[in-house]
RNA sequence: GGCGCGUUGGUCAAGCGGUUAAGACACCGCCCUUUCACGGCGGCUUCAUGGGUUCGAAUCCCAUACGCGUCACCA
């Protein structure tokens, strides 16, 4: 087992939105993989119609690209285990549920979804058609009527399974649903096609949100119900994000800047970013760096070193290490980058740009705040006469009045 | 509510039975600097609570509290 290539998937839906949160994991993911010298699959679940939302997948590539996470296999690269978006993998998904109704782990279900069936446990009709004979199953087949595919679910007994970062999770059968394979339009479920495709592309890691502990069981019974190898889960402890009176919560829309996209448009560099959400919730344990350029994350990054415990997303972190690639960053890039940002100057500013530019550099956390910074240049607001007394050097405002036509002398001479 | 996960400073966190409980951000102060920054130095504040186990517990066990997740023909 440890010596099979470690492959590890990032499988979005398509929703044009690159949540932090979601980049983080695909983030994760590569880096695992690479660090083991793997493979990191892009793999797109596209299975609720729908969500779906046009160019999403465009977007993903694109968002990766920029977050320098480069899949081995994708949609637009291919590979040996494609295709590699779920929708084009329908006859798959179709054949092994049949398999499992064969061998008695899964289920048709003619339950009208709109009828209220709330009395039990699980909605009360999801197990009434557990044990239909096969005369009315085949009658229900005949009649054309509609139908989805259950799994069925041990009545007692637990199942457990082995997270890396939470150690063994031990869940009660009865706990658990007869969740939905396939669902009336044919298409699989999340939870379903995951499995397979998790199988069928040899995914050696599976790292998602924490969110999906208490489902995973159902994968479990799964893998088991077709005789496969069970991968290796671990569960991310999810991002938060501060709200105004203080609590915590998973981050989101609310919490402001929260995509990839916000961020890059606010101006802070994509390179600061991948850096910043790799420390959220990750720690390089053998040293206190905190600036790390891809590679050295690769190099760097280990399993043991992940969080199980949610972190709080900090802007004045992300805006320090932000300022950070700034300062290092040489004059004529950051000139250039700044002057995007700058707005319309006048021309005494245009023409004296990289001059200012290069003093804008150690003063600003991201490229959107150029604009405040350089704003008392433009406005010429009205100051107080009174800055012009400083005892120290002894000048006065009437003093200053005489210094500062000199000045501009000397300065226009200097240029 | 059932089930599950989590809990070291304001935030990110190190720590895996014996430490003065690292480091970073933020904040405060000092230095550098005729400004603002940058940089340097220093300070502040932490083991959720209660029981065990142990010579000794932030570290192990059990409760409690709080937070979060989940209970879809969404992912």
């Amino acid at each position: 087992m440890t010596d099979k290539k470690v492959r590890t998937r990032f499988a979005p839906s398509p929703t044009g939105y690159m949540h932090i949160g979601n980049l983080r994991t695909a983030l994760y993911g590569y880096l695992y993989a690479k660090s083991q010298k793997g493979d990191f699959i892009l793999r797109i679940e596209d299975t609720d119609r729908t969500r779906y939302v046009a160019d999403a997948v465009d977007f993903i590539n694109r968002t990766l690209e920029m977050a320098h996470i480069i899949p081995d296999e994708s949609p637009a690269l291919g590979g040996n285990y494609g295709p590699y978006v779920q929708s084009e993998r329908m006859d798959l998904y179709r054949k092994y549920a049949e398999e499992l109704v064969k061998s008695g782990h899964a289920y048709y279900c003619f339950c009208d979804p709109e009828e209220d069936h709330s009395a039990g446990k699980f909605g009360g009709y999801d197990r009434t058609c557990r044990d239909l004979p096969q005369d009315v199953i085949d009658e229900h087949i005949k009649n054309g009527d509609p139908y989805v595919i259950r799994q069925k679910m041990p009545l007692d007994g637990d199942t457990t399974f082995f997270d890396v970062l939470h150690g063994n999770i031990t869940i009660p059968n009865s706990e658990l649903e007869d969740q939905v394979l396939l669902k009336r339009d044919g298409m699989p479920t999340y939870n379903f096609a995951n499995v397979i495709d998790d199988h069928l592309m040899e995914i050696t890691h599976i790292m998602r949100g924490a969110e999906f502990i208490t489902s995973t069981p159902k994968y479990i019974l799964l893998y088991q119900s077709y005789g496969w190898d069970v991968p290796t889960f671990i569960h991310l402890a999810p991002v938060m994000g501060k709200n105004e009176d203080g609590s915590v919560s998973k981050l989101s829309k609310r919490h402001g800047a929260t995509s990839f996209d916000d961020l890059v448009k606010l101006g802070y560099l994509p390179e600061a970013i991948t850096n910043y959400v790799a420390l959220l919730g990750w720690n390089p344990k053998t040293t206190n760096q905190e600036i790390f350029s891809m590679d050295e994350l690769i190099e760097h990054f280990s399993l043991e070193g992940l969080s199980k415990s949610p972190a709080v997303f900090d802007y004045d972190k992300l805006g320090w290490i932000n300022s950070e690639y700034f300062k290092a960053m040489d004059d004529e890039t950051f000139t250039k980058l700044a002057h995007e940002y700058a707005g319309t100057l006048p021309d005494c500013l245009e023409t004296n740009w990289s001059s200012l530019a290069t003093l804008l550099k150690t003063r600003v956390q991201r490229l959107s705040d150029v604009p405040s910074e350089i704003a008392f240049l433009i406005d010429l607001p009205a100051f107080d006469a009174d800055l012009y007394n400083n005892k120290r050097n002894k000048v006065t405002p009437e003093k200053a009045a005489e210094i500062m036509p000199k000045l501009v002398d000397l300065l226009e001479q200097d240029r």
